[in-house]
DNA sequence: AGGAGTTTGTGAACGGGAGAACAAAACGAG
DNA sequence: CTCGTTTTGTTCTCCCGTTCACAAACTCCT
């Protein structure tokens, strides 16, 4: 979220800012923006600020994302269709390499410059690409199939956006995004602001 | 996540369960998952576990799902596309009730049944329908303007899909899903695994 | 050079979630 | 009816993230 902050910031030709001015930026409070920054080092001087290109670049180096990760997306439907089309992706640090779809009637079809291959290619892709993430965007119950391929081909970071929950080995990392408790989460509050009206909690 | 657990064990046949089965569905501590049930009532049976379809009820009546929660989206780009026609907003208590769009070449369009609409109807299509909940996946220059109109309107509950952050007053409940963000948790990680190998923290 | 004004970095207090552990409750067998 | 078994509901403790508050460090002005 910083680096996004520090990102619009240099965007607007700012360079140089207080803690506070980018803690309201990225929306948090400023001492823990402070206390987050110094597990990174001392990047800030103090009386002035920090440096936005140079605290820019310290973070983008800690994160990982100075190079670009090959990414490959399963489950070319909808949802697929649509982050491949992304380009956010792209300039944050992330080229996707390769859509794969287990349906041969999609394998014809061409989404966003890359043709959409068979799933059998996955080996290949990551082993001749050195891609170590992939993003599940297929049905639920294909999902763990798809993820247990996917690690024993190579893959140690999984994103997935099937309302499942997956089962990995040790040291393969998991993120999951879930849009329909994203909107139960809303609708619960809406639900208590409703019945106990002036008692919301506001998050 | 609980509920969504409990829908599959019911799909499954079973009518009852411990603590123990329903944590390991779900993917958590089982004395956390106790916990958590223990806020919304006393509605397990000692020493023989939950009812499944007991259960399911009361946490649906909970959180508000009992019936369904009319929903627009602004913005029919890639993301916006997909989001209308996934039907898993719908099969847990979400409808789409519109589509909105800025751009007037969109206005044609026909998406999962619905016409996409123009902005400007956002405040007849809430209170017509009675809508709580938006969703914003325009791009993020647009996402702090919708959302203010979408307030203005009387919508309280907004997902965002925008790499921004939103203002909104009190009382007005924001969530925010930002997949680039996600995919570089998984890149720093990865980097950690590569730097310092034996070491990582896999969660 | 020195003092006033800023802003960082960090120690200390606070709050809350997560897990271990156990008493209370239900059930079945004898 | 009683005892043993199972499983919940809850307490207690630990741990970690968040926030406050302040000394240290830097700039600028006189
Ligand atoms: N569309 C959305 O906006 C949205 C929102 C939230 C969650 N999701 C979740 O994302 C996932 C995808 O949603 P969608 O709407 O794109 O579904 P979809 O049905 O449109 O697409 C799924 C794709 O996965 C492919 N597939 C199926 N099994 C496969 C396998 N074993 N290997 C490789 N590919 C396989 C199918 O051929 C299809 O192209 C679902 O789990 C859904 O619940 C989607
Ligand atoms: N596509 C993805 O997979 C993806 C992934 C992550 C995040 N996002 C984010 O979601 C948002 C949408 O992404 P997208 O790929 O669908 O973009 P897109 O450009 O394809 O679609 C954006 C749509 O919003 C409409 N729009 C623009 N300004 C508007 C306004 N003021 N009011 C109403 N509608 C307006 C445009 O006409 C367009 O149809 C972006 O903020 C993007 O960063 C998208």
């Amino acid at each position: 979220m910083y680096l996004r902050a520090l990102i619009g910031l240099a965007e607007d030709g700012t360079t140089t800012c207080s803690s506070e001015e980018l803690a309201a930026t990225a929306g948090v409070n400023s001492a823990k923006l402070r206390k987050d920054l110094s597990y990174l080092g001392s990047y800030g001087t103090r009386g002035v600020g920090y440096d936005v290109e140079y605290l820019r670049y310290q973070i983008a180096r800690e994160i990982g994302v100075t190079h670009d990760w090959p990414v490959v997306i399963v489950g070319i439907g909808n949802l697929g269709h649509a982050l491949a089309n992304y380009s956010g992706f792209r300039s944050r640090g992330f080229r996707v390499v390769a859509l794969l779809d287990a349906d041969p009637t999609r394998h014809d079809e061409v989404v966003a410059g890359l043709d959409v291959r068979s799933f059998e290619d996955l080996e290949s892709i990551v082993s001749d690409n050195d891609v170590s993430i992939g993003v599940i965007a297929t049905p639920a119950v294909a999902a763990q199939a798809v993820a247990d391929r996917m690690v024993a081909a190579g893959i140690t970071s999984i994103l997935n956006f099937a309302p499942s929950v997956l089962a990995v080995p040790e040291g393969v990392g998991v993120r999951k995004v879930d849009l329909s408790i994203e909107l139960q989460i809303l609708a619960y509050h809406e639900q208590r602001k409703a019945v106990a009206p002036g008692s919301e909690d506001a998050s």
